[in-house]
RNA sequence: GCGGGCGUAACUCAGUUGGUAGAGUGUCAGCUUCCCAAGCUGGAUGUCGCGGGUUCAAGCCCCGUCGCCCGCUCCA
């Protein structure tokens, strides 16, 4: 995994965020050939998504409507108070936490609690004002009493913890906000608080309708969406794996609830493959399905597709049947209607949606790690990354196999004619070793040199990367070769 | 968030009991070079992560902080 860090330092295809400044966790800038493979794996997922006849493009907002994320069920579920055990090092939610202790526990742990208050005049006042709210919100007084930053302190040394069974080793309950808060207007008044998106699933939801009827589509159809979404991660990891700002590649197909499960396995097989499909190692791949009980709330069946990291297996994309959960909620808390008229048996309805949510910047490093391979030759190193010829961030490099007798201006006609077409590196400096080298670190499948004997018969040679093999061809046919093998 | 490890050139790393920083690779310029990191000559690059403290003197010792990696926890 280092390796896979510092190589993409070295050439250019990741950097910290803000290094200079010392960077900041979590972030990370893609440089210039880290984009190009980006661009390129959103572009074929792009393709495979939308050019065909049942699946819509969209590009919704980074910041919605605050009350998306009421109906979404993210302001209630990311934003759990928590505390941590210092002993055993387990975390708990506070309602979970509260959850865990029996009745009659409680009522002694409230007892000693009160106890030990007595000489604070301004928490016993805090404690019984909690229990006339209590009663009149017919809550338990507990909850209540935990969910009070400055009483929670003092009642959690009151607590055992469930896993340990240790006493006052409680860390004090933290506010977990999972989602980016920012404010609409220069003035941070809490009227205009918005969201930085955590998912981009949501803008599909809430356009549903429009898509449908501006494109004229019947179920099933899906729509598609590649954007940027923003979890306040508790920790980050593993280099691209867990980052704070992420991008997403979701689709969202709706279908009529009798057929969610046909869809839901269709999906299911198709982006498996198209990870095969351009390349990455068949043996790495694997499905991971939800087992029932640990289904997310809003989904009835759920699968991820994962990749076998030098960290370990890790999710790539998660295809869901999230139900009618989702256009319910938005339906009820929007109060517009959600439902869609289906001609043929004249009923009104809310679609399920089958999701695949892939993640861009997940893919990347999967891309990435999956094409590192180092080999011997000759007693030295090569290292190269055999991306997929459409994923790689250089399509082709033109070299001049030494720099005099007109090969430069023969290769940079070669190169100024390809350059409209493709994303090609001319490079003249050094022995072409060196240069068939730079580039197989950098994916470039093709390098395009020229020689004496183009001087006399027009041709060239192109080195491919994989097999290091070169191959003769005339200069009017590079265009149409280089077309060929970046085809499927 | 907890525990452990680490932070010195673009990369990998060395740096003695504290005495004003080095190597290899890469990179750049030139020469050479007719096919896989060849050779020769020359050049550039460091607030030693950041801030504070101890000291006559700190890359080295102490404190804080930020970041990265590993484990745990978390990941609706």
């Amino acid at each position: 995994m280092d390796k896979i860090v510092s190589l993409a330092k070295r050439r250019g295809f990741v950097f910290q965020s803000s290094e200079i400044y010392g960077g900041l966790n979590g972030c990370w800038d893609y440089g210039p050939l880290g984009v190009e493979l980006l661009r390129n794996i959103k572009e074929e997922w792009w393709k495979a998504m939308t050019y065909r006849d049942d699946i819509e493009g969209l590009d919704a907002a980074i910041l919605m409507h605050p009350k998306v994320w009421e109906a979404s069920g993210h302001v209630e579920n990311f934003t759990d108070p928590m505390v941590d055990c210092k002993q055993c090092k387990t975390r708990f939610r506070i309602d979970t936490l509260s959850e865990m202790i029996n009745e009659k526990k409680k009522k002694k742990i409230l007892e000693d609690f009160k106890t030990g208050i007595l000489n604070i005049p301004e928490f016993v006042e805090k404690y019984n004002e909690t229990f006339i709210v209590a009663e009149e919100r017919k809550e338990d007084p507990f909850d209540l009493l935990l969910e009070n930053k400055e009483l929670s302190q003092k009642l959690l040394q009151e607590i055992n913890c469930p896993q340990c069974g240790n006493k006052n080793t409680f860390t004090s309950a933290r506010q977990f906000n999972l989602m980016f808060k920012t404010f609409i207007g220069p003035v941070e008044d809490t009227g205009a608080v918005v969201y930085l998106r955590p998912e981009t699933a949501q803008g599909i939801f809430v356009n549903f309708l429009n898509v449908q009827s501006s494109s004229r589509q019947k179920l099933p159809f899906g729509i598609a969406q590649v954007g940027k979404a923003f979890r306040n991660e508790i920790n980050t990891k593993n280099f691209l794996f867990r980052t704070r700002e992420f991008e997403q590649m979701e689709m969202q197909f709706f279908v009529k609830p009798v057929d969610d499960k046909k869809w839901y396995d269709y999906w299911k097989d198709e982006r498996l493959q198209w990870f095969k499909d351009l390349g990455m190692t068949k043996s790495k791949l694997r499905y991971h399905d939800h087992p029932k009980e640990k289904l997310a709330h809003y989904a009835k069946e759920a699968t991820d597709i994962e990749y076998e990291f030098p960290f370990g297996w890790g999710e790539i994309e998660g295809i869901h049947n999230r139900t009618d959960f989702d256009l319910s909620r938005h339906e009820e808390y929007s109060g517009k209607s959600l439902k869609y008229f289906d001609e043929e048996s004249k009923e009104k309805f809310i679609p399920y949606i089958i999701e695949t949510s892939a993640g861009a910047s997940r893919s990347f490093m999967a891309f990435m790690v999956d094409a590192y391979y180092e080999e011997e030759v000759k007693g030295e190193m090569r290292s190269a990354l055999k991306f997929h010829p459409r994923l790689a961030p250089i399509k082709a490099a033109i070299l001049p196999l030494v720099n005099k007798d007109g090969m430069p201006e023969i290769s940079q006609k070669i190169e100024i004619d390809l350059r409209k077409r493709f994303k090609v590196f001319y490079d003249d400096k050094g022995a072409v070793g060196r240069r068939y080298r730079r580039q197989d670190e950098a994916g470039t499948p093709f390098c395009i040199t020229v020689d004496t004997q183009t001087l006399d018969d027009q041709t060239v040679t192109v080195r491919e990367r994989d097999s290091m093999e070169q191959v003769r061809i005339q200069i009017e046919n590079i265009s149409s070769y280089l077309n060929d093998k970046l085809k499927f």
